[in-house]
DNA sequence: ACCAAAGCTGTCACAAATGTCACATTTCAT
DNA sequence: ATGAAATGTGACATTTGTGACAGCTTTGGT
């Protein structure tokens, strides 16, 4: 529920505070008033909205969480701290989660950018919780890394309902590596 | 009845803290001060009305402490729905999760109010929900009624970590509503 | 090409609202 | 109880909204 003040959109756009003001006002910007005297509030993701409607360029500090960071779901500890470890070596902050329950509430708590996933863990259906979080659009933009040490088939399958990647168990540091980088940069 | 601080309402608007208080010493925002120096308080109900009166974007997790709700997370729909019969009956709005990662989302998603909770269900681990979940002061105040066709021994064991009422399956409706009514009055 | 109207943006000054800071006091969690 | 965190207050610094006006570009007609 972060919002931006007329005056910060006006410096981000480079543009005069009395422009930014007429925006709302004509409806191009959605936003509200504040009681006092009515000074102007925009939520960031309006903000957001709005810049990609018009192709304006979207400030880095807008884009997403001050250091986006990686939720692991795996029930095997030692494996999901051997991810932890890549993680951290190529600079990203990481959650881990050993459950299902515990992933979805780190995963709404966090926001993280990235989720690696177990597909196998022991009654936690992997599939499902790729097909749910994809009806959400409220993580519309999170990356799904299916890690898994199931065929080719199942893994084909997770890409169909939704993962944006996988890898298969065992894996190499160097692959990992790369898809992280490849998501968090995006 | 639940208020809210200066600060959280400060924190829910983007807004310092020195304006609320203006909001509220001005009327524009109706609150009661506290015996001691004057500390405010404003009924979550006041606030959301303001905030409606205005335009402004309401929090989720206002919502949610607006109109209580139940978390019935539950495996068996069949089970889950007949809980949710009781629940609307009694009056109370109410969500289903039928896994642990959904429930998680949706724990911390909709804020409910209390959480019914299947002990049972097939490869999630009952009691490290109720830990994990009692670990996080954020659920502090969230009531968690277990539901469980397991012994006595096993609900007694659930009361010790966390849980704050245990129903033997199958329940009778009395009991579940009565169970329900305390906890959401609270 | 030329001109004028229309539309958008920038400038200015002032009043009003909001933010900042330091510190005493109160609440809250343990 | 006791220490940590949150809150209220006053004075003061900044930001913001507003209206009127000017400059610039676009548009449309001749």
């Amino acid at each position: 529920m972060k919002t931006l003040t007329s005056g910060e959109i006006a410096s981000y756009c480079d543009v005069n505070l009395r422009t930014v003001i007429r925006w709302i006002e004509s409806g191009k910007l959605k936003g509200f008033k504040l009681p006092g005297r009515g000074n102007n509030r925009v939520l960031v993701e309006d903000f957001v909205e709005f810049l990609e409607r018009h192709d304006m360029p979207i400030p880095d500090a807008l884009r997403g969480v001050a250091s986006p960071s990686i939720l692991i779901v795996d029930d095997e500890m030692p494996v999901a701290k051997s991810i932890q470890r890549v993680a951290r070596r190529a600079g990203f902050d990481s959650y881990i989660a050993t459950g299902g329950f515990q992933a979805g509430i780190m995963l709404s708590q966090y926001e993280p950018k990235v989720m690696t996933l177990d597909l196998s863990m022991p009654g936690m259906d992997g599939y499902s919780v790729i097909e749910f979080t994809r009806d959400q659009s409220k993580y519309k933009d999170l990356k799904i890394v299916v890690i898994s040490a199931l065929d080719d088939i199942s893994l084909e399958r997770a890409l169909e309902i939704g993962a944006d990647a996988t890898l298969q168990k065992p894996f190499s540091n160097h692959d990992l590596t790369s898809t992280l980088e490849q998501f968090m940069s995006m």
